[in-house]
DNA sequence: GACGTAAATGATATCGTTGTCATTTTTCGC
DNA sequence: GCGAAAAATGACAACGATATCATTTACGTC
C-alpha cells in the first residue's frame, strides 16, 4: 500500500493517467458522467478509488464560476430563533452539493456590509439573510453580484432579489387582536432591541389603538435572565399588569419564571404570550401561548430556491409569504389544550 | 457614475490598469503592503474604491493553498450544547480573515465521512470537530491531508491532530461522587443516546459502583419533552427515585417540569443534576446544578491553534484538556445560592 | 560621483479544474 | 459496405489570483 506523502495531493491528472485517459475526460466522468462510455466511466472511478482522490472544488469552481457554496447570514449564531432555518437549509443544500458559509452580523449593519462583501468574494452561488439587508449600498452591491439572495424572517415589496418570511407588524397586530378579544387592558411588552421585534412591538401598539403601553426593551440576544428582568421591570412601571406579550418564548420564560418568584400566578394573575414556538413552550407548566412560525420550511424553500436558480431555472414567486399562526397554550387560557 | 453590467466583474487586472500599475503590484499592494511604497498603495486603494473591486477568493485561494476557510462539523447545527463554540469559533476566525463552512454529521459515523471528504475537496485551513472523529478510515485521510485539525468537547491520547476538551468519564464520576456525598441512594440515568453522553454515565456507574442504575436513554438531540418522558420512565422503574443525572440541562429541565407536573418537589423529594451549565439552567426556579464546560473558550482557542498553524507556528500543546465544574445549585441543594 | 545594497516594481509561470472547439471512433440506415 | 450522424475523446486555453525569479529605481556611504 503506498502512503502518498502530504505534501503532494492527488490531482485529477493523477487519476487520468492511472485511467489511462486524458485529463480532461477523467474530469467529465466525474462531474458529466452522460458524455462518457459506461467503461469509461468505470475505469476512472476505479482510478478514483486507487489513488484516493479527492477533487479541489476552489479550482473547479474558479474555472466553472459555480462555487457550490451559499452565504447564511445570521445576527449571531446562538439566536436560536433562526437555528431551524439554518439547519435545514445546510441540511437541503448538502443534499444537493452545495455548503454553507456563516456570517454574523451581530445585529449591526456596519458589520452586514463588511460581512457581505467577505461573503461575495467567495464568490458564493447563493446568500441566504435573516432578515432585510439593512445598508442600500449593500443592497446595490448585491443586485450587481448577480447574485441569487433570499432574504427571509421578514416580508418586503422590494426584496434585493427574493423574500421568505411573513408580517411581522401583522404578528404584533394578530397579538394584540387576542389581547382585545380577552378583554386585558392593563398590558405590557417584553421585546429585544432588534428591528423585527421592534416591528412587531408597533404592529402589537397600533392594533391595540394604545401608545404608552409599558415597554421593557432588552438587547438581542434575548435570554431567560433579561426576560426575568423585563418583568421587573413592567411591574415597576404598573404594577396592575395583567398579561405581558414578549418579543420571544425565552423572554416568556424569562417572564414565567419571575411571575412565579413572585408568587403571581399564571394565567389567572398574569397572561404571556410569546413568540417562534420553541419546542420547550409547549410542554412547560404552564406552557406558553406563542406565535407559530415556520423556520424550517424558511430553510428549505430557500436552498430550493436557490438551487434553481443555480440550475438555471426562472423563480416564479420571488416574495413568499409564510404566514404564522397563534397558539393558545395555558399561559394565557387555563382552558387551552 | 458606471453601473457596471451583473456579468462582468471587476478583476485585480482592472484594478491594476486603473492605478497605472501593473498586475501583481495591485496585488501585493493589497495582500502584501509592506513590500510596495505608499504612493503605489494608496493609488491602488483609489482604483479599488473606483471600480468596487472585490477580490476573487477561490482564485486566491487556489494558488496560494491558503482558502481562509475553516470547517466546522457539528451532529447537528440546533445542538445547542456546541453553538457558544461554533460562534466564538466563528467570531475569533472572521477576526483573522477565515470564515467558517458548516457540516453536519447527524451522529452517523458514514456521514460524517462523507462529510469530511466533501470538506477537504474545499481545501480548508483548518478542520474543527465536535467530538472525536469516528471512522478510523476518515482519520487517516485526515492525516494524510496535512490540514491542521482539532477535535473539541472530548480529550484523546492519539487524537487526529489536536484535541481541546475534557474528560467525560471524569464527568461522570465527579457527578457520582457528589452523589454519593449526599448520600443518594435511589438513582436515575436520563442520557441522550450520543457516544459522550453515554462515556458520562459509564464514568458514573464506575463511580457509583453499581451497575443496575435506571436509566431512560432518549435519542439525540435532547428536549424538553424527551426530558419529561425521561422521568416517567424513570419513575415507572423506580417509584422511588431520589435524585437523576441527566445528560444535559434541557433534559434536567423536561425532568424538572414532569417532577412538577406529578407534584414532586425539587430537591426535597427529587434532586436534579444536568450538564453544559445552559443559560436557563441558573436562572430558572429551582436553579438547575449543573456541570459546566467552557464552550466558548474551546472555540476560541481551536481558532487560536488554527490560525497559529496557519502562520507557521508550531503548537506547543496538542492536548488541551480544560477542565469542568460542578456548579451546585438549588436543584439539588436547598441551601445553594 | 561611483558603488553596493535595499526598496520597489515587473514578467512569467502556475494552482487544478472545466468550457470550448476539434478530432477520432462508433453506430446505424440504406 | 458506404456515408452521415452521433457518441466519445482529446487539445488547448482560461478562470483570477499569487509564488518565484528578474529587473529597475532609490538611497546612503566613502
Amino acid at each position: 500500500m503506498n502512503t502518498p506523502s502530504p505534501h503532494k495531493p492527488v490531482t485529477l491528472h493523477d487519476v487520468a493517467k492511472v485511467a489511462g485517459v486524458s485529463l480532461i475526460t477523467a474530469s467529465r466522468a466525474l462531474s458529466n458522467p452522460g458524455v462518457v462510455s459506461d467503461k469509461t466511466i468505470a475505469r476512472v472511478r476505479e482510478a478514483v478509488e486507487a489513488t484516493g482522490y479527492l477533487p479541489n472544488l476552489l479550482a473547479g469552481g474558479l474555472k466553472s464560476k459555480r462555487s457550490r457554496m451559499v452565504a447564511a447570514i445570521v445576527p449571531a449564531l446562538s439566536v436560536s430563533q433562526f437555528l431551524p432555518t439554518v439547519q435545514t437549509l445546510t441540511s437541503a443544500l448538502a443534499a444537493g452539493g452545495y455548503q454553507v458559509i456563516v456570517g454574523q452580523t451581530n445585529y449591526d449593519a456596519e458589520r452586514e456590509e463588511a460581512v457581505l462583501n467577505t461573503m461575495i468574494s467567495r464568490q458564493p452561488d447563493g446568500i441566504v439573510m435573516t432578515g432585510l439587508v439593512q445598508s442600500q449600498k449593500a443592497r446595490d452591491r448585491l443586485r450587481r453580484s448577480g447574485i441569487p439572495v433570499v432574504e427571509t424572517w421578514d416580508l418586503s415589496d422590494r426584496p434585493v432579489d427574493m423574500v421568505i418570511g411573513f408580517s411581522h407588524l401583522k404578528v404584533g397586530g394578530a397579538v394584540a387582536g387576542y389581547f382585545i378579544s380577552r378583554g386585558w387592558k392593563k398590558v405590557g411588552v417584553a421585546t429585544g432591541s432588534d428591528h423585527r421585534a421592534m416591528l412587531r412591538r408597533e404592529g402589537f401598539l397600533a392594533t391595540l389603538g394604545q401608545s404608552d403601553v409599558p415597554t421593557a426593551v432588552v438587547p438581542a440576544p434575548s435570554s431567560l435572565a433579561l426576560g426575568r428582568r423585563a418583568l421587573a421591570e413592567l411591574l415597576d412601571k404598573e404594577p396592575g399588569l395583567e398579561a405581558v406579550c414578549c418579543s420571544s418564548d425565552t423572554l416568556a420564560h424569562g417572564v414565567l419564571v419571575e411571575a412565579q418568584a413572585r408568587g403571581l400566578r399564571v394565567p389567572e394573575d398574569l397572561a404571556v404570550v410569546g413568540f417562534g414556538n420553541a419546542e420547550f413552550g409547549a410542554h412547560m407548566l404552564p406552557s406558553i401561548t406563542t406565535v407559530h412560525v415556520d423556520g424550517p420550511e424558511i430553510g428549505r424553500l430557500a436552498a430550493q430556491l436557490i438551487m434553481a436558480r443555480c440550475n438555471g431555472a426562472a423563480v416564479a414567486q420571488p416574495i413568499v409569504d409564510l404566514g404564522f399562526r397563534l397558539i393558545e397554550r395555558r399561559s394565557t387560557s387555563v382552558d387551552a389544550e
